[in-house]
DNA sequence: CTCGATGGGTTTTTT
DNA sequence: ACCCATCGAG
């Protein structure tokens, strides 16, 4: 037998089944259960939301025959007492769910979501929100595995900043927001504080400016606005005007950042609560890193029945420096009296040895509250402390040992069960160059995210431009690859623009019209420059191509002689760089492919904004909201070893974890070492980064 | 004016 | 390793 695989059969806990068959045929959902949590073999309901007429779609499903001849869509769960607990837990009511890491959270939410399905809960009725894209995208092809494609996709799902963007564009027009807006990235943030700040404080460099927009971040995700006066415990007074400037520029550009799309919708919600009137159940996955934004907006959601359902771990907050206050879970049963919890405690995930190693760090939390957690997996092997004089030699013995352990395991260890979690994402360095040296191919998750990377923010802030002539945007591409216009040109054409109000775009132009005065070398490379954006945004509005944003991105690309411009500027890092852009490409052709988010149900009574969602503007809305990284498929997964920040390897796991730089001024940072709380978090974070360890039986 | 070379100072975590 | 400020060459 494998000695490496956890064998389930060994569980003590009785198990419990339901099954789904045939979900949804025709409007109607049926469920057949066994040994389960009711009565009835089987019953069916008719599809009986007034309120939702999402009906014109339905007959996707259609063409599957009936359920005696046909493969029918089987589900099998085993769950445990708790877990079943809460997954039927009666609707029309609050259910925590609290689960402490490797307890089957997210398996209990999925089956509590076919659970509501087989309950004749419409999907188009039920909002899911997860913490990642990623999550989100992995819970609905879970969730279409058991009820088929067409049911899953018709959920509302996703993280609340991609819901809230849906709602936006489709009633944002209630709100008086205007149609169109651009969500504006960190980039474009920080772009905007910049110039602000400029005005407030000539002195003040990139290093205020992002601490401002951290703070204004801060604000916003507790929904104070600039004009209010009780900030002024938390802040200056010039941080508040700078964020009240800020807001203004915002606005003048039609841009929403992070935090308006939640504000915003919050709002909207609070006026029109019709809008949501559809909805009968709302369900929350890491509710512990909800601010307090996002906790209105759950129950803004949840508005017309108080159908909710919570799953999350205090001890597992890490985003509190994002505003995430874990005290929403107290804050929800004072606002709901009757909320009841659930706790999971099996944890299927850790070998004894390793959760009593997390929790001795995590119970050092005097505040903390004591949670049960029961190992269901031997002791196993203990935990190993190396101590490392230098990154250097820490990443050289983390790597001895990795090989060491896959020749130990005679290759049932490949390298995709191991994973390195790092506080900051700097600390990978010495690691990847030591993994490169033994030939080992890792991906990093986290850190220098795929859509941060320079080259691939310059092509798409290339096509922003092709669609707004966004000035932030046009102001970083506009010399680079380099055509000759310089920081001084930048600020005599920026000069133009403010003097004439007029966009930077319009400045251009006249520039190459003569109306301002510019050498004649200048004008040629604008020309150039304007030519090759007017040729891309052509491309991208001929409809008789089939793949027009593939097309644009490939003109570009030639046309900049993109490729070139990197072997020149780039020294030893163009062939990798050069190996995004094809990645880069890869991905907008697989985009073009893919079908759009589903579309909100809508609603009787409410008008909705036909979303005019041209491929550009919905891929440049993704880049925005869903930084995933694009898998490179080029190489066998099992092969690659997976490096991560510890924040972004939550909700994860793999049978062999190593955390280095786990000293003072690492973990904890030494920018949380003043205040207490801040301490907190950090012990949460090394609790969440020991806990990623799959222990095994061996 | 622009560009490239040179040298010094630096970085938490992210939707 | 990357970002920035500075300076001299074209």
């Amino acid at each position: 037998m494998d000695p490496l695989r956890h064998d389930t059969s060994s569980q003590s806990v009785k198990d419990t089944s339901f099954e789904v068959e045939d979900v949804y045929e025709d409007d109607e959902l049926t469920l057949q259960q066994s040994n389960g949590f009711a009565e009835a073999d089987v019953f069916s309901l008719q599809e009986q939301q007034p309120t939702s007429r999402d009906d014109t779609k339905v007959a996707v499903d259609q063409k599957a025959p009936h359920r005696s001849s046909s493969p029918t869509h089987r589900l099998r769960l085993s769950l445990n007492e708790r877990q079943l607990r809460a997954v039927t837990f009666p609707l029309q009511s609050q259910l925590q769910i609290l689960a402490g890491p490797g307890t089957g959270k997210t398996k209990t939410l999925i089956s509590r979501v076919i659970f509501l399905l087989s309950q004749g809960v419409h999907p188009s009725n039920i909002i899911v929100t997860t913490f990642t894209v990623k999550a989100a995208n992995e819970m609905r092809e879970r969730i279409a595995a058991m009820v088929g494609p067409s049911v899953a996709s018709r959920l509302v799902l996703g993280t609340f900043h991609s819901i809230a963007r849906r709602y936006l564009i489709k009633y944002g027009y209630l709100i008086g927001l205007p149609t169109g807006f651009q969500i504006a990235d960190e980039t474009d943030a920080l772009h905007f504080i910049q110039s602000v700040m400029k005005e407030v404080d000539p002195e003040s460099d990139k290093n205020d400016c992002r601490h401002a927009r951290n703070a204004i971040s801060n604000m916003k995700s507790r929904a104070i606005q600039p004009s209010s006066l009780s900030a002024l415990e938390y802040t200056t007074q010039e941080m508040m005007q700078v964020y009240s400037l800020y807001q203004g520029k915002l606005a003048e550009a039609n841009f929403l950042d992070f935090d308006d799309l939640l504000l915003k919708c919050m709002e909207l919600l609070r006026t029109n609560p019709l809008v949501v009137s559809n909805i009968q159940a709302v369900l929350v996955d890491e509710f512990q890193d909800t601010n307090v934004v996002q906790y209105q907006l759950m129950k803004l959601f949840a508005a017309r029945r108080s159908n909710i359902t919570i799953v999350g771990d205090p001890d597992q907050s890490i985003y509190a420096f994002r505003a995430a206050e874990s005290t929403n879970l107290m804050r929800m049963r004072q606002d709901f009296q009757d909320t009841s919890v659930v706790s999971l405690e099996e944890n299927y995930r850790s070998s004894g040895h390793i959760l009593n190693a997390a929790l001795a760090v995590i119970q050092q939390d005097t505040e903390r509250i004591q949670k049960t957690v029961l190992p269901n997996h031997d002791e196993g092997h203990m935990p190993v402390f190396f101590p490392a004089r230098n990154p250097y030699i820490e990443a050289r013995h983390i790597v001895k040992e990795i090989q060491r352990l896959i020749d130990l395991s005679c290759g049932m260890l490949k390298p995709h069960d191991f994973a390195i979690l790092v506080r900051s994402a700097r600390l990978t360095r010495p690691i990847e160059s030591e993994l490169t040296k033994a030939g080992i191919d890792y991906r990093i998750v986290g850190g220098f995210r795929f859509w941060e990377r320079e080259e691939i923010k310059l092509l798409v802030n290339y096509l922003v431009v092709v669609k707004s002539r966004r000035s932030p945007a046009l102001l970083d591409i506009i010399n680079s690859p380099r055509r000759g216009i310089g920081s001084v040109m930048q600020a005599a054409l920026l000069n133009h623009a403010n003097a004439y109000q007029v966009p930077i775009w319009d400045a251009i132009q006249r520039a190459i019209d003569g109306q301002v005065r510019v050498n004649a070398k200048v004008r040629s490379s604008l020309k150039q420059f304007v030519d090759i954006i007017t040729e891309a945004e052509r491309l991208v509005q001929d409809s008789s191509r089939e793949t027009p944003l593939a097309d644009a991105l490939d003109y570009l690309i030639t046309a900049l002689d993109y490729k070139e411009a990197l072997r020149k500027d780039r020294g030893d890092t163009w062939a990798a760089r050069w190996e995004n852009v094809t990645d880069l490409k890869e991905h907008i052709r697989y985009f073009c492919a893919t079908a759009p988010d589903p579309e909100l149900p809508d609603i009787d009574g409410v008008e909705g904004t036909k979303a005019a969602d041209d491929v550009l503007s919905r891929f440049l809305a993704t880049v925005n909201l869903a930084p995933s990284e694009a898998e490179s498929s080029a190489f066998d997964p099992t092969m690659v070893l997976t490096i991560s920040t510890i924040h972004g390897s939550k909700g994860l796991e793999w049978p062999v974890v190593f955390i280095p730089g786990v000293y003072e001024g690492s973990i904890p940072h030494a920018l949380s070492l003043a205040k207490e709380v801040d301490l907190a978090e950090e012990r949460r974070l090394l609790y969440v980064a020991m806990t990623r360890a799959k222990g095994e039986n061996i």
